[in-house]
RNA sequence: GCGCCUGUAGCUCAGCGGAUUAGAGCAUCUGACUACGGAUCAGAGGGUCGGGAGUUCGAAUCUCUCCAGGCGCGCCA
């Protein structure tokens, strides 16, 4: 209903520049035009919209609220546009003025969404000048090569996915970027190591199959850490590999593709599409950082690193934080890859992205570095006009016990065992209630939805909750078929689809409806939602928004199909529920895929 | 010590400066035509919105302060 918000925001405003000319006029110059505050009703017995703009010039105008509520509601009843599409408005409370949309208008609205696929989202528009829009760039899941994808990664690969895939189907070009830690000491001593245990990796051609990364990258550290000699290789194994040195190239690749295909199957269950771009990808653009930086009168030498000292940011000793670019040795670090980074994807093309809005989805911990970089790039001038950068922190995954999520030895939880578990869980889960109601079922379909229920389950857990706090994670909560879930999400669409099999196809004319029950339009209300949430997580970055909305939507929709007939209404009746059922069915599923969340026909 | 984040019902959490009564879900209790999939629906009880002050016509929401917890704080990422 953006488009009626927007159309009665004009009509409304008009009402009140008429009923206040001379304050409007002085507001005008003063550059901040009167507001009428049109907003959507907090509750529904409010009607669809109301006008809170009233209270506020109460004390300017020296008039009672109520009064300037009175004149604007006067020029409102006017307006022969605006009445076509309200009822009389109300005046409420100490001055609100409510308004509700006259049936027809509502129903207008659903024969139209009915008939669009994209369910009133607009796409976005192109410039003036007939440009495409820019690129947004996604900054999301970066797991650390030959390290194993942990609980951590699964919340920025959940919610950067959902992210992308709203601003996807808005119309901007995404860019979804996977910056993977593939560049660092740490491959000293992982090349060093392979160098050792197989040799033979690095003459014979991409056979050799190098197990469990995860021990792999343990053994060299503990090596690392007990090893001197084992030391000095490492850190000049570094060194060769930096200065570009074929064998140890060699050797980096060989890690790096093996990571890749263990990354890429948890990307496939999760069914997640990511650009790789890791940290190396920077390597060319580090220096011209530093000596920019230096250009610009930036960088300060301390205890022979290079710095820029941080404005209105203090560090242990109460003076200025430095973040250092470039470490004593002269070698770089991540504060200096990520300001090449940020600053490629600023660029135009053919040198950069030419990117308009940034979004890095990591861990609320990492706050204070990106304030650091966010703050040198724009003193440095690497945001262009208008361009848009945001951290999109989101906090701990915890265990049932209020700490970090760990396994019963005390490790970190491996993200394809805890994918494997849920999908388990699923599986017991509905063949008790296959066995329970006396259902027969293939293996093919107990699979498949066992595999989407686990999926969805530990997917929607995630993205219901607000991003910002810490999230405890919780088998059986998730899995839960009541409450705030995936599986009663799904069951929504479950008997959606089963009202269709039974009633035939929907096929229903998508013109004259008319509803007459409460229920239908409290649905119908709550259909018409849909677009102005989508528009509400654009901006705030906020997935939970949609969840929250889906289960109300699947609420409403349940008590409408407990209380109405919809097969064994008659006629007339049948077909106005049917659309509804139809509507819903569409916005419930556009809804989960934006999520990133597969639906089910039979569950 | 400093910085960032969090504090809302027994538990897990929503809450966008707006309406006598601050909302869900879980758990607890009471109900629902043999029902288009009851994996649902209707209802009840349960709260000093961490404390205090301020701004405002109006504050869970903004500001300050205190308390509690989490995370981070110079050459790892």
């Amino acid at each position: 209903m953006i488009s009626l918000h927007q159309t009665l925001s004009k009509h409304v405003t008009a009402a009140l520049n008429r009923a206040f000319p001379e304050a409007a006029a002085k507001a005008n110059a003063a550059g901040f035009p009167l507001d009428p505050q049109l907003v959507y009703a907090s509750k529904p017995e409010f009607g669809d919209f109301q006008i809170n703009g009233a209270l506020p010039l109460a004390k300017p105008l020296r008039k009672a609220p109520r009064q300037i509520a009175t004149s604007i509601v006067e020029e409102l009843n006017n307006n022969q546009d605006f009445r076509n599409l309200c009822e009389a408005p109300d005046i409420a409370g100490p001055g609100f003025i409510n308004l509700t949309l006259r049936s027809q208008c509502l129903i207008t609205e659903i024969e139209t969404r009915l008939k669009d696929v994209r369910l009133g989202v607009e796409l976005v528009q192109a410039s003036k000048s007939g440009e495409p829009p820019a690129p947004v760039v996604i900054d999301f899941s970066s797991p650390n090569i030959a390290k194993e994808m942990h609980v951590g990664h699964l919340r920025s690969t959940i919610i950067g996915d959902s992210l992308a895939r709203i601003l996807e189907f808005r119309g901007h070009p995404v860019i979804r970027l996977n910056h993977v830690g593939d560049w660092g000491t740490q491959f000293g001593m992982l090349i060093t190591h392979l160098k050792q245990v197989a040799p033979e990796a690095l003459t014979t051609a991409n056979v050799v199959d190098l197990g469990d990364l995860v021990t792999f990258y343990r053994q060299a550290k503990k090596r690392f850490d007990e090893d001197k000699d084992f030391q000095m290789s490492s850190r000049k194994e570094v060194v060769k590999l930096q200065s570009g040195d074929l064998t140890a190239l060699k050797a980096w690749k060989l890690l790096c593709e093996q990571s890749r295909r263990e990354f890429q199957k948890i990307y496939d269950r999760l069914d997640i599409n990511l650009t790789e771009r890791g940290e190396s990808f920077y390597n060319a653009y580090l220096q011209s950082i530093i000596t920019d930086l230096e250009r610009l009168g930036l960088l300060v030498v301390d205890e022979g690193a290079n710095c820029v000292f941080l404005e209105g940011i203090t560090g242990k000793d109460g003076n200025p934080q430095p973040m250092i670019v470039q470490k004593k040795d002269g070698g770089f670090n991540y504060a200096t890859t990520d300001l090449a980074a940020l600053r490629y994807r600023f660029k135009k093309p053919p040198e950069g992205d030419g990117a308009c809005r940034l979004i890095y989805v990591t861990d609320a911990g990492q706050a204070n570095h990106f304030a650091g970089v966010f703050q040198i790039a724009k003193r440095a001038q690497w945001v262009p006009e208008g361009g848009r950068i945001e951290h999109v922190p989101f906090g701990l995954v915890q265990g049932e016990d209020g700490k970090k999520l760990k396994t019963r030895a005390g490790d970190t939880v491996r993200l394809r065992d805890l994918l494997d578990e849920a999908i388990m869980k699923a599986s017991a889960d509905l063949r008790r209630r296959l066995k329970e109601e006396g259902r027969e079922e293939t293996e093919d379909f107990i699979t498949n939805v066992s595999n989407v229920i686990g999926i969805a389950a530990v997917k929607y857990a995630d993205l219901s909750q607000n991003r910002v706090t810490n999230y405890q994670f919780n088998f059986e909560r998730m899995l839960a078929l009541q409450g705030n879930t995936a599986p009663y999400l799904l069951y929504a669409l479950v008997r959606i689809a089963g009202i269709a099999r039974k009633g035939g196809s929907f096929n229903i004319h998508t013109n004259g409806l008319q509803f007459n029950e409460p229920q239908e339009w409290c649905l119908v209300r709550e259909l018409l939602k849909f677009d102005n949430v989508i528009s509400e997580v654009e901006e705030e970055l906020l997935p939970n928004r949609l969840c929250n909305y889906l289960f109300e939507l699947s609420q409403t929709f349940n008590r409408f199909y407990d209380q109405m007939p919809i097969l064994k209404a008659p006629e007339q009746k049948r077909c106005n529920r049917l659309a509804l059922c139809e509507l819903t069915a569409n916005t419930l599923k556009l809804g989960m895929t934006l999520l990133g969340i597969p639906t089910l026909e039979r569950m």
